[in-house]
This record gives structure tokens, sequence and C-alpha cells, in this order.
DNA sequence: TCAATTATTAAACGATTATTAAAACGTCGT
DNA sequence: ACGACGTTTTAATAATCGTTTAATAATTGA
């Protein structure tokens, strides 16, 4: 299980427009991720900007980068977002799965 | 599918601990919910704070709350946590589940 | 109605955060 | 080595957030 600390730092990290849509456009693409230049494109953020959400989200520990030339990749870390939900829905319900009534979950 | 704009209300407010907390108190708890003071009291939190804490998670619709007598009950959204999570977990991968290889979830 | 209990509101302070512009850092092709 | 490109850092500003204290509301029982 996650600490608590960390999920608050994931949690916190995410709480932001800019950092939201950074996320889910990393998680959509998979682990073979996205260049940084490519995001800031496609989402209309300055690089600068972008950097700085960079770095909040890998603190968080919910992307992780790899440099290819003069390119940085950034990809979702799958692991994180699923600690984080977890710790989200422990024990829901006391254990009692047909109070909550929700679908499973894929990824 | 959840609205960005409520997403990020959500996260905003459970990326603090002591709403973090309070939160998985009352996601354990379930439905029924528990009352205002009790929370306080268990988490070891000032009133004052308390009520700014849930007014927080009320506003974000993580929480629902009903008077009864004096007290006040406080239950958790169940349809908004599990809207969230569905929301970044969103075409994950491009919809290749194989990729992510990660547990489903109940509740 | 009075006093006690439970919870919310309001004002004030210190701390953190997002954005921008400018400068700096690494990498590549020539 | 040089210039171009992609990305990061720094500094500065405005805005937001969490906590405390004190005051206010609403409900109950004597």
């Amino acid at each position: 299980m996650m600490e608590p600390t960390q999920v608050v730092k994931a949690l916190a990290a995410l709480a932001q427009p800019t950092r939201l849509a950074i996320y889910r456009l990393l998680v959509a693409t998979g682990p073979e991720g996205l260049a940084a230049g490519q995001i800031a494109e496609t989402l209309k953020v300055s690089p600068a900007n972008m950097s700085f959400h960079f770095k909040t989200l890998s603190h968080a520990g919910l992307v992780e980068s790899r440099q290819d030339g003069r390119f940085v990749y950034y990809a979702a870390n799958f692991t994180v977002m699923n600690g984080m939900v977890d710790y989200l829905t422990e024990n829901c319900c006391g254990g009692n799965d047909a109070v909550c009534k929700t679908p499973t979950r894929k990824c």
C-alpha cells in the first residue's frame, strides 16, 4: 500500500488542469511516451510552463522520463496510478462489495 | 464522463492530508456515514477546521451530508469517486489492456 | 426560556502555487 | 567549434490555500 504523503503528492499533482491534461494524454499514449515538445504543442503550453509541470508530475512519481537525443520522452507510471486508486478505495464500504454496486475496472 | 473542471476540483479536495483521511474514513464506512464530531474526534481535528474541510469535500461532490437532530452525518459519494477514477484511466494505453497488466478493481 | 451541545462562519496570517519572460544547459549536424 | 534546436532553470509577480481564534446558528432537554 502507498504512503499517505505520496498519495497526497500524486493527487496534488493531478489537481491542476494543465497537468491533468498532460497526464491523461500520457495514460492514453502508453509506455512509449511522448516528447515534451509534442505535448507542449498539443496542449498549447509554453515550454517553460511545461517543464514546471513535468517536474511536479515526476516528483509525484506519476510520470517518468528518458532522454533520446535532444528529446525528452515522458510516460505515465501505471504502478503509481493504480496504487493511488487502490489507496482511495481501500476497504470500501467495510469490504462489502454489494453496497457500492460499481463496475470493475480494466487498467 | 465527468467534466474536467469537476475532476480537478475533486482531486484538489483529496490532495490534502486531513481531507484524504476524512474521505478514506467515509469510504470505508459506507453510505450510512459518520457524524462530523465523530470524525473530528477520530482524526484529532478541530471542529472549525473540520467544517472547512467538509465544505471543500462537499463542494467537490465527494461527500454528502444529512442532518439528524443536532448531528450532521457525512457520507462518501461513490458515483463521483468512480467517475474520477474512470476519467483518469480513460482510454488507457490506447485501449490495449495487456499493456498496463494491472488487476481489475472492485468498488 | 435557559443552558448545553453540535456545527458553521468570518477575519487574519503565513505558506504554497501557477505563470511569464529571460537566461542557461545539453545535443545534434555541419 | 559553431549555430540551431529542445528543454530546463531562475527570478518575479499575483493568486490560492490551511490553520487559528472568536463569534454565530441550530437543536435538544430541563
